[in-house]
DNA sequence: TCCTTATATGCACACATTATCATATACAAA
DNA sequence: TTTGTATATGATAATGTGTGCATATAAGGA
């Protein structure tokens, strides 16, 4: 009988980064990895992230050019912006939105090109 | 009355890659796009690969090592071999685990390095 | 002020996702 | 074959997610 394998609520030993051999992840990075993944994991956010990749644009713009209700993409964009994945101006009553986060964008652009060229 | 945004079902035209402007993406990019990023916005699946990213890991020390049941490892390795993003080898019984797609990977090292560092 | 337009938000519901339990399969050794 | 160990799988329950509807807020113009 070596181990049933049930989740034993064990300690998590404190992460005192860099040796040979990887620590294991701690719940805050696991986190930030997990959310940030999400955000891209989901076609309308990506659609979104893509359309405003090449100018700002706004929130029913964003809808007709998607084909998506002011509701949906208003909600989305809420989502994005609690990331600090994406950031607007306001001009009046409207709010042009563009991208906040290099870093993920530049994830996104890899990804688009690999899914296209294999 | 400009527009009330529901979402109207028309044609998305076909893409012939590549202008100055973004094409829209195509349904089969946005697939293989949301697939990938789905499987790393999953805190198990995201400590199981980098468990195995270090070297070749048998299911059952996945489940120790991550305090997870043995049924939970398997249901998410055969998730990540499905999208070919891990494979095995077989050594009698025991079937040792490694990552397969290097691109992935690479991603997720990126955006690790980033969540720990900002 | 009232009206119009642009965007945001609370709620509800359908659907997807994850972990667990029980059981099945695969392989090796006796 | 029988037993034991390693892994896989189907069903279920709990939880999470995405969208639409209705309505709220915010800003500008008359």
């Amino acid at each position: 009988m070596t181990s049933n394998h049930q989740p034993e609520n064990n300690e998590h030993s404190i992460n005192t980064h860099s040796a040979g051999h990887h620590e294991p992840l701690d719940e805050e990075t696991l986190f930030i990895i997990t959310q940030t993944f999400k955000a891209l994991a989901d076609p309308t956010r990506v659609r979104i992230l893509y359309l405003i990749a090449e100018r700002e644009v706004s929130v029913n713009e964003i809808a007709d050019c998607l084909s998506l209700s002011q509701s949906t993409v208003s909600h989305q964009l809420r989502f994005l912006k609690n990331l600090r994945l994406v950031t607007f101006r306001r001009a009046g009553t409207t709010l042009y939105y563009s991208p906040e986060d290099q870093h993920v964008m530049t994830i996104l652009r890899q990804t688009i090109h690999h899914a296209q060229h294999d």
